[in-house]
RNA sequence: GGAGAGUUGGCAGAGUGGUCGAAUGCGGCGGUCUUGAAAACCGUUGACGGGUUAAACCGUCCGGGGGUUCGAAUCCCUCACUCUCCGCCA
């Protein structure tokens, strides 16, 4: 949510810096509410304002013994018209939060104007595709033996669903085993274990809510409850309605949690392998932080990310959305993308964004400052790994001639090998 | 699932119809004392909205929502959550 003030403002200014993000606000709408919120409101608090002097009078008169009959009279008249203001300013204020729950972020000027991940610009690439000399495959043909199950999959449950067998499944634990103890013992996270179920007021917080509820999976009956999309929500949300010490900032928090996406919108994309699933994993990077100092975290948050990567010597890119391309809650977002040699090209793993002030006014996440006031913290929020798409690039980089893949060496401990799918 | 007790400022905790936005303590901030710190003492200290150059000032807020009343933290209804006991259970 954007400070109510910029809707008093300029409001031409507001529009147009929107409208890099293709999203057009109603500025007509905006006045007209604006203009009777103000009338009414200073009409409201008159009223308000003679009624609590009255109240105070009738209560004064009958501490001393005094009749307060006459006074009774005078006041009987007033409460219609009080009531009236009240529900009609109630109205009006509704009407602007539901426009103010729906305009997105204002976007950093550092993010690049186009209409499309085609229009996305790459800041950094780390490694080179390896050349094999043979034709490599994409994961699914690796896996042809069962080690991932598509069909099991859709048997249990649906398309978008898949069963992990045996060596697949131990390293698809080992990697997001893997990545929680990097971000704990290195990058300074501290590791939780959180519901995989919130409540609507948690999905508002992070803005999933009012807007995108038809990408969420809602539970059954009037809980109002949702399977988390990813832990960033319940992450975030452990700042919901919280005044933080300022000595307590920044905060960093990781989750390994599984994700839960409809997927409404995305039909007949990816449809092939484990790339685009209704439930999946991933170790999840959080940051509350202190305004100034969101943007260098952003900065290490994508770092924190790239590790896993390099540390994994999987080839990548990064990119940083352009304005058409970047999410309703950030102002800006680092792609970073992994290369998959079965498919020839770099796709998603992980998500980075710096969200400043936004879902923070939402949540109303503050902490208290030198000069002893309340202001918004700055959230953040990014994959550290995308769990299942980094076991896709794995199979996919370290596949070998005979069908075979070689387990990268920092996971071979824990695998207590270093070679799977042996024929 | 049954019965009962609760939910008040950053935290703890009083307050059961009228100058109560709310005692007191802790914490925070400022000061006295001290070479400095601690302790002690004094003062100060809620959030949000409107308003103002800044103030003054006005309004709202005592778990959420609704009601009664001239007036609600206080009475009524409802929902959520917490705790205790019983039952069930991994």
């Amino acid at each position: 949510m954007l400070d109510a003030k910029l809707f008093r403002g300029e409001l031409d200014s507001l529009a147009k810096e929107l409208g890099r993000r293709g999203y057009e606000l109603d500025t007509e709408a905006v006045v007209a509410l604006e203009t009777r919120r103000r009338d009414l409101q200073t009409k409201t608090q008159e009223l308000q304002n003679q009624r609590n002097t009255r109240s105070k009078e009738i209560g004064a008169a009958k501490a001393k013994g005094e009749d307060i009959e006459p006074l009774l009279a005078e006041v009987n008249d007033m409460g219609e018209d009080l009531k009236r203001c009240e529900q009609d300013l109630a109205e009006i204020q509704s009407n602007l939060q539901t426009i103010g729950l729906s305009v997105p972020n204002l976007l950093d000027a550092s993010v690049p104007d186009g209409k499309s991940e085609d229009d996305n610009v790459e800041v950094k690439k780390w490694g080179e595709p390896k050349a094999f000399d043979f034709e490599p495959l994409d994961h699914v043909a690796l896996t042809e033996s069962g080690a991932l199950d598509f069909e099991a999959g859709s048997l249990l449950t649906g398309s978008r669903f898949t069963v992990m067998r045996n060596e697949v499944a131990r390293l698809h634990r080992a990697l997001s085993q893997y990545m929680l103890n990097l971000h704990t013992s290195q990058h300074g996270y501290t590791e939780m274990n959180v519901p995989y179920i919130v409540n609507a007021n948690s999905l508002t917080g992070t803005s999933q809510l009012p807007k995108f509820e038809e990408d969420l999976f809602a539970l059954k009956g009037d809980s109002n409850y949702y399977l988390i999309p990813t832990s960033e929500v319940p992450l975030t949300n452990l700042v919901r309605d919280k005044i933080i010490d300022k000595t307590d900032l920044p905060i960093r928090l990781t989750a390994h949690t599984p994700c839960f996406r409809s997927e409404a919108g995305s039909y007949g994309k990816d449809t092939r392998g484990m790339i685009r699933q209704h439930q999946f994993e991933k170790v999840e990077l959080v940051h509350v932080v202190h305004p100034d100092t969101s943007w260098d975290a952003l900065e290490e948050l994508a770092g924190n990310a790239q590790t896993v990567l390099q540390n994994l010597e999987l080839p990548y890119r990064m990119v940083t959305l352009c304005s058409g391309d970047t999410g309703f809650a950030a102002a800006k977002t680092y792609d970073i993308e992994v290369w998959l040699p079965g498919q020839q090209m770099y796709r998603e793993i992980s998500s980075c964004s710096n969200c400043t002030d936004f879902q923070a006014r939402r949540m109303k996440a503050r902490f208290r400052n030198d000069e002893g006031k309340t202001e918004l913290v700055h959230t953040l929020n990014g994959s550290g790994l995308a769990v299942g798409r980094t076991l896709v690039a794995v199979l996919e980089n370290y596949q070998q001639e005979d069908g075979s893949v070689n387990v990268p060496t920092v996971l071979q401990d824990f695998m207590q090998t270093d070679t799977i799918l042996k024929k």
